[in-house]
DNA sequence: ATCCAGGCTCCTG
DNA sequence: CAGGAGCATGGA
């Protein structure tokens, strides 16, 4: 395997470690790896197995990123696409001084902005994987999602080992299209989750998805889905607004009484504007900060 | 046992 | 078209 060593930089401010704290804090993840602070991730590349490796440098206002690419074959257009792809998935090219200097008006963004300035959250890397990534996060606690989607990475994506560790990319639409039910139905995936993924799967299989646009009328596929997909595909205007996570997160920051309703949320984010994508990921982030990792109990011994 | 969880579909009025 | 019952699968 070669190894494929070269610096990046990211737009500035860009606080690396505070934005792998979300990861971090959960213990399901498998995708994203974390490991001793540095970042790895596995990305399938047109067929080819690349594994990045990334560490932090610099400062939040001079940020530099060591990235090493690791794999078979590493050619001159399978390295461009590998290092495209990190780019997008760690964010790098955000402009936050942006979204800072348009929120400073709301008192409560302005306090998150400031506590957490630097923080650029870790996108999806596809449409496929973003939406996948959803629907098992349809109606279901976080750490319960977290150990269903661990599950789907480790049993169906592909795999590298390097270094006596193992990393996984994101299954392809492929490998989610010929699924049989029961291979996720024996790892506690309802039936209908499986259909809605499958289902999905076959419609990017067959050319159908290349925009959220298109989304739409898919089964299993409702608003907050699209809103929370294109949010993580880096959409920065994108609002799930029914998020249940979002509503917490807005009652006890906004100061409201009760349960914020996703019309509040609504009308709440009308101040957020143009960036209530990136306002969410704040106020989610705070909530983890306030509240602490996911509840899931700690014990993964299956199959 | 009961309520809740980063919803969705389908059926009413 | 808005509102809500019913749904599937587990956590706490």
């Amino acid at each position: 395997m070669k190894r494929y060593t070269l610096t990046l930089s990211p737009r500035p401010p860009f606080d690396f470690q505070l934005s792998l704290r979300f990861l971090s804090a959960v213990p399901e993840e498998s995708l994203n790896r974390v490991e001793e602070g540095r970042y790895f991730r596995l990305f399938d590349v047109g067929g080819r197995a690349v594994l990045c490796e990334v560490q932090g440098m610099g400062t939040v206002d001079e940020p530099q990123l060591e990235l090493s690419l690791v794999g078979d074959g590493l050619d001159g257009p399978t390295v461009e696409r590998a290092i495209d792809a990190l780019r997008r998935v760690l964010n790098l090219d955000l402009d936050l001084e942006e979204f800072y200097a348009a929120l400073c008006r709301d008192p409560v963004m302005a306090e998150l902005c400031q506590r957490y300035r630097g923080y650029k959250p870790i996108l999806a890397s596809s449409l496929h994987e973003a939406v996948v990534w959803a629907i098992i996060g349809q109606q279901i606690n976080q750490g319960f999602a977290y150990r269903l989607r661990r599950r789907l990475v480790e049993l169906l994506g592909r795999r590298m080992t390097y270094r006596g560790r193992e990393y996984f990319a994101f299954p392809t639409p492929e490998a989610l299209a010929s699924l049989e039910l029961e291979e996720l139905t024996r790892h506690q995936f309802s039936r209908r989750k499986v259909e809605y993924i499958r289902e999905f799967a076959r419609a990017v299989q067959a050319g159908e998805v290349d925009a959220v646009e298109n989304l739409q009328g898919l089964r299993g596929i409702g608003r907050w889905t699209v809103e929370f997909a294109a949010m993580r595909l880096g959409a920065r205007d994108a609002l799930p607004a029914a998020d249940v996570a979002l509503r917490r997160a807005v009652t006890r920051q906004y100061g409201l009484e009760r349960r914020a309703t996703e019309a509040e949320v609504r009308e709440l984010g009308e101040r957020w504007r143009p960036w209530r994508g990136l306002a969410t990921f704040y106020l989610w982030f705070d909530l983890l900060a306030a509240e602490g990792p996911a509840t899931t109990h700690s014990s993964c011994a299956d199959s």
